[in-house]
DNA sequence: GCAAATTTAATAGTATTACTATCATGTTTG
DNA sequence: CAAACATGATAGTAATACTATTAAATTTGC
């Protein structure tokens, strides 16, 4: 196990609690738990009840740390792109060619991260397989403006903001950067699921790298000019 | 208005009504007043109680011809298919270049339909908007498998593999079809409503058939040998 | 044209959800 | 050691997603 650097933060966009969870035992518990019970049970089957019994505690409580469940989530996402950010500049770090650079920012979306790092109350594995089929439920609701006002997406739009220029470093005329990486990081989530439920509607191989391997392929041949 | 010829009725698939919504005269109000209210107030807040007010009847007669309001959104989502396979047959009638055939189908995804043709209790315009912001809903739950076993998403899958097939067509060595229109149908969703909503993700640009361009060139270039 | 069958409406009821309010107890801290 | 704060316990509200029952209206089959 790697420990991270006891000094890092994520700066995580917007305040989606109203007590900072990461400053309390009972909050810890509710992040660890919660993101185990979202992943176990799903998002709507998901309620503060169940996870105030499940860590000895009760609903009235929980509600001090999240106005509602789907703060909650939103929360989770941020902190989960916020992650990934972090993530993203490390894989990047010394590595000079825009193509590679490309290159691994595709692979780093395409894994599922493997909990081999010591982030105690998040479990990374479950988080993004919550962001994976979870989250679109934080945008696909009537509440999207009020919740990106609120700095919901700041997170995942400076992601995709990050992949985007080094699209423009490799070909500073194609026009539709964000569209292609904002359609690719979707489309990896969706295709993951397919995969799993739907597979008619992909093409798995027998190699597991080939969701990276369609993604790769079809960016560069797409960016060149 | 153009009038559909009569005798056409789409092979809905998987039985998720009840009763047949087309056999009453409630049961299109249903439809009729169902769409609209799906689309004004969103999936979450849409309830048959509210429905039931709207059209001057009631909760539990609804509940007579959908068992839930799920199976009616996976009803109209595959209703909706049903007819984008028409539409896609239609519209491919007597073009013979498998390019230019390509080409319609990808236009066709990405065009809103304008309500010139006379569905009477399916607004299609409407509706599409539904299946565009809401349907995902009736995939991104736990309860996937057992609505994909019930047929849930068979017109989907008819409508990927149809466009698929002109890619493999075109290109018969390409590896990924079905992963590359299943992500271009969806992208164009999401797209479309990044462009509403979250426009930073994209690259809107003052034409507005960008969604359009953005795809078939990122399709056309991807296939090419 | 009328009885039987079917469809709808009206009402009521259940279990659960997503919260809010209140109050008492326990813990921390200045 | 008191004041401030965090938690727990309990209760309550309005709404949701249904189900059950009964009665009225409409359709249909003969």
């Amino acid at each position: 196990m790697q420990k991270l650097p006891n000094n890092i933060r994520f700066q995580v966009s917007g305040s989606f609690y109203l007590k900072d969870p990461e400053s309390s035992e009972l909050g810890k518990k509710i992040l660890k738990h919660g993101i185990r019970m979202i992943d176990e049970l799903g998002f709507d089957e998901f309620t503060f009840r169940k996870l105030g019994m499940e860590i000895g505690s009760n609903e009235a409580s929980i509600y001090r740390y999240f106005e509602s469940k789907y703060k909650f989530l939103i929360f989770l996402s941020s902190w989960y792109w916020a992650w990934m950010e972090y993530s993203l500049i490390l894989a990047l770090t010394n590595v000079n060619s825009p193509e590679k650079r490309l290159e691994r920012a595709i692979a780093l979306l395409a894994h599922e991260p493997n909990d081999n790092l010591d982030l105690e109350h998040f479990e990374l594995e479950k988080l993004s397989r919550i962001v994976n089929s979870e989250s679109s439920k934080s945008y696909l609701t009537k509440e999207v403006d009020e919740a990106n006002n609120g700095g919901a997406f700041i997170n995942y739009k400076q992601f995709v903001s990050r992949v985007s220029d080094i699209v423009k470093e490799i070909n500073s005329r194609y026009k539709y950067p964000n569209m292609l990486i904002s359609t690719v990081i979707e489309g990896i989530h969706l295709q993951r699921f397919f995969a799993e439920h739907l597979p008619r509607l992909t093409n798995k191989q027998k190699d597991n790298l080939y969701i990276q391997k369609f993604f790769t392929e079809l960016v560069f041949k797409t960016i060149k000019g």
